[in-house]
DNA sequence: CGTTAGCACTCGACTCAGATGAGTGCTAAC
DNA sequence: GTTAGCACTCATCTGAGTCGAGTGCTAACG
């Protein structure tokens, strides 16, 4: 599609412009050396770039800025074989000098680093607890009407949830409703746990308990949300405002608006989960108005070949794809050694 | 210390800035009807109190602004007696009616609609588990080296925090230990727990252990951070972002680096903790260079006449400074309400 | 025929001078 | 003590002029 003077000198403008943030003209591409030509022979294939999509013009008499497709191209196309500084991978070696024994430090300090080496933000989605299984399971009555309900995961999650207790039912029945699922439901994956216990439970609980209709409902209570919470971890927010694009503030609000809104991280982080590799979703691809002039690049790291979590930095569109595709490559990796050290 | 006239220009200048974010000439006080004195009257007065340090002028030919001490004075003298929209109190009440029924959902929520009324930055400091005692431990062994901790708090908080288990500690060593603290120390406050540990039980255990050392250590490891952690809930750090005295990005970065950095947060927060009533804190007031600008104010909620927590507002010093004390003291009563209708 | 030098042209960014007007301080009169 | 009047200040706005980076086009070159 594109002849191999144009792949080059597209990919030195978006290198060029990736380090400027200005308009690149023919002239500095010429001078760079890389590509041996005038800048007049430059500028006929600049104007062809143009015609084709890959570059703009913000106007008359101003250099080119590469497109979404530019960005496009030049990402899908990029040298595979690029390698993060190694002062970058020593720092991110050293945090997996620490030793972290919660999955959920593991992951907060994770985004840190990622945030404070990259210089941009970082979200990162904790561990699914969705494909993680059952390990313990207690009910605690905190008064007549309330109780604390308590679930460990494999991966020595705790999540913890307060529901209320209708009156009627006692403590020693919701006892053996814990006895029940303790004996008979662990190791099955959360998202397997309701349809077990309706299926192999229901019958025997319902032999056993007086109140089984309140009971069940509040174990309802309990599952519901815990299947889908997948915890997000954000880092680094403000670094949106050491680029020079988002130095207008209005420009800058709404990101950092849709930065606030966990739900909404979640759901975007989640929408490549499962993917391999390293994603990158450019500009409008993130399918969010206000993230129109940004870049996500995503990873994803596992447990036993399973994926449990994403990875994922937030930049401009004019943001160094080759350095933090290859840092995420690295954590994303090194994270997944890590957890299933820490859990086999 | 100033007239009552000068007491009235003040109020009507800080009142004016606050509205309008600009310097106040005196025409623009005059025309205002509560002050039946000519501009060339309140100019005198002005240079006056600019002279005692209460107003300040950006440059000649400009109107005036408060300084802090004029904002401090402000505060001061604010009429006690004011009360918020009520639309806004209707707002706040609405919340209380939800049903929520775990302590941090609804600090969590309550930070949300309060940045949401007020259009500021809201801060809230969770219950101080220092304060809250214990209901029940667990320890749960995932691997053979480490172990999940589970401390279930009065207030139904639950914490929990991953240990390391040394080779050679043993299960049926760890559930003997888990027991003692069960049966004889619950109820007791976390902050007195690790001393009643080893005044009351270190020579039982001690009998009772072959390892006494190591699960020493392990329970100091458990205990260490419990009781200092003092969970922190920011919402509407964008709010900031509105304020036209910080549509400079450079001016707002440091305000939102700040806010990201929890520990400090919490600190700042807990320095007025125990004050009964409302607190101002006021520009540098605050002991933060990047908080120069900006104005925090705090209440405290309580659970059996003990502070428990903190909420707060942070905005631009040009706060509206008696709607915002009015909500947080409505709000920090409801919240101490609802606290202990949920835990008695 | 691809490449390049040369040149006219465009247009944002910067600079500078003048006009505008909000607001002041001072003085003198009420 | 209060106020009208007035000269003065100074940030902001406006428009003209300049600058320069960069373009597109044409003609010449190898």
């Amino acid at each position: 599609m594109l002849t191999e003077r144009q792949r080059m000198i597209l990919n030195a403008i978006v290198d060029d412009y990736i380090r400027s943030a200005e308009p690149v003209g023919s002239r500095s591409i010429s001078k760079r050396g890389d590509v041996g030509f005038s800048p007049a022979t430059i500028r006929n294939e600049m104007a062809d770039l143009e015609d084709l999509g890959f570059l703009e013009q913000p106007h008359t008499s101003a250099g080119r800025i590469p497109s979404h497709k530019g960005y496009r191209y030049y990402v899908d196309h990029l040298d595979p074989i690029y390698e993060a500084l190694p002062t970058e991978q020593s720092t991110l070696r050293a945090f997996f000098a620490e030793k972290l024994n919660a999955t959920e430090q593991v992951i907060q300090h994770a985004a840190m680093i990622l945030s404070h080496i990259t210089n941009y933000t970082s979200i990162l989605l904790g561990p699914e607890v969705f494909h993680t299984s059952l390990r313990h399971f207690q009910l605690l009555s905190l008064n007549e009407t309330t109780a604390v309900a308590i679930i460990v995961t494999s991966t020595g999650q705790v999540e913890s949830k307060t529901v209320a207790v209708p009156p009627g039912v006692s403590v020693s029945e919701m006892e053996k409703v814990v006895n029940l699922l303790n004996s008979k439901l662990i190791n099955v994956p959360l998202y397997k746990l309701k349809s077990r216990l309706y299926r192999e439970l229901g019958q025997e609980m319902q032999r056993h308990l007086t109140n089984f209709e309140e009971i069940m409902s509040i174990l309802d209570n309990i599952f519901v949300d815990t299947d889908t919470d997948q915890r997000v971890y954000l880092s680094g927010a403000t670094n949106m405002l050491n680029q020079p694009e988002f130095k207008d503030v209005d420009k800058v609000k709404d990101i950092l608006d849709l930065l606030e809104e966990t739900p909404t991280l979640t759901k975007m982080m989640a929408a490549t989960q499962g993917a391999a590799g390293i994603q990158v979703r450019i500009g409008t691809e993130n399918n969010h108005e206000a993230f129109a002039n940004c870049s996500l690049i995503t990873a994803t790291y596992s447990l036993d070949g399973e994926a449990l979590g994403t990875i994922g930095i937030l930049g401009p569109t004019r943001m160094e794809y080759a350095r933090v595709m290859s840092l995420l490559g690295i954590l994303s990796k090194d994270l997944t050694i890590m957890l299933s050290k820490l859990y086999k």
